[in-house]
DNA sequence: GCAGGTTTGTGAATTAATTAACGTGACTTT
DNA sequence: AAAGTCACGTTAATTAATTCACAAACCTGC
């Protein structure tokens, strides 16, 4: 066991790899090599024999990997094998949307509880979740155990319900309010920032022909 | 004009001090430096200046930034001083919030078509626009003269549309679907993997006291 | 109009991530 | 059972990104 830090981009294509097992899993194929994930994916055979060589060694040389297992292996090193009740706050259309996402549930996501503070929509069905005032966070969290928080709050909001969280004991923080966070190191936060992604599209959109400045 | 290239964070970073520099603006305030920037975003404050270096000298030295020139200077290489009309296809839940989602407003992004196959979604109406069957889309296409896609349909569908938007001169997609989809070199591809971000989130979970391998 | 305090812009140094290259083990074939 | 092939795991080389550090430029006050 060195100590060596794995890069954020290693965690995400690890997630990604996992994605494409499960796939191939699915349709019956037993054996792959880092080539076909690879191909798959779209990135190199190297890249993802390294990201790989982080966590261990689950290949046979000359053969490959057997599906299944590093399917598990690569679920287990993303925490996939535990139980991860979540909590959403905004009820709004992302909210409803996020709230009943298939994407999380087929990973093994949960929501147990969706917040607002908006009359009009507490007391409201999301599915089989009722939407509760905010002030029964706390609650939920505790009887649940949660430590992974949604916010989908307009960016007014977001870091009161943050910080709220926080105060609450939640860990880890999915924020997809369009404003940065300021919140304490330990809390783990990342950000779904939806313009940003498509003002990356746009500028490529204008720099295409050169992407050099 | 020197040949280098820009890191994609650089151009993701940008979007990001382009919103602060909005807000900031919003409360009146005149001139910042690369450290309040820096504060406001969270990263430091030679970054924000080498991001910046790559398109040009903003700033005065001994006072820092014009809030209002840097603003529309980010905005402007981010190809926000054009207009993109954009077509969504997929008017399920993600869809709909995604079509009605007011930051895209905000940055002047227009969603100008909504599509779909599902017979119990095609004619209803997403605020003021009407969801059209997906063979409409050459027709909206061309006359809005669209060149980005929103895909947000299930994982087994989304690289038919992609191709689909590819067929009609689409250059720039964004894709919701996790799955990675295979198009020509030049088009310009990005995901959003609302599972993979979740993920990183439980990889930092399991260890957050160890990120070290 | 000069001194002192600021803050930019930038080349150099550092750190990080990706790609390349190759030795190693495993399976296959004859 | 030996030779050939294949694909992993790993170290080295390369490329990319970030941080450092400082000269240059600007403003303020006296």
């Amino acid at each position: 066991m060195k100590t060596v830090k794995v890069p954020e981009a290693t965690v995400t294509r690890l997630s990604v790899y996992s994605r494409f097992l499960e796939r191939l899993d699915q349709n019956g194929v037993v054996t792959v090599s880092s080539g076909e994930i690879a191909e798959g994916v779209g990135v190199s055979p190297a890249q993802v024999r390294k990201d790989l060589a982080y966590f261990g060694e689950f290949g046979t040389r000359g053969v490959g990997y057997n599906v299944k297992d590093l399917m598990r292996y690569t679920m287990n090193i993303l925490g996939l094998d535990k139980k991860w009740p979540m909590v959403m706050v905004g009820a709004g259309k992302l909210g409803y949307a996020l709230s009943t996402y298939r994407g999380f549930n087929d990973r093994g996501f949960t929501i147990v509880g969706v917040f607002d503070n908006d009359l009009t929509k507490i007391g409201k069905k999301i599915e089989h979740l009722d939407v509760h005032p905010i002030e029964k966070l706390p609650e939920i969290v505790k009887k649940h155990g949660v430590c992974i928080g949604i916010i989908a709050v307009p960016a007014p909001f977001a870091q009161e319900v943050a910080e709220l969280m926080v105060a609450n004991g939640l860990q880890a923080i999915l924020n997809f309010a369009p404003v940065s966070l300021n919140l304490p190191e330990n809390i783990i936060l990342r950000n779904v920032d939806l313009s940003v992604r498509l003002e990356v599209l746009t500028f490529n959109l204008c720099y295409r022909s050169s992407t050099t400045f």
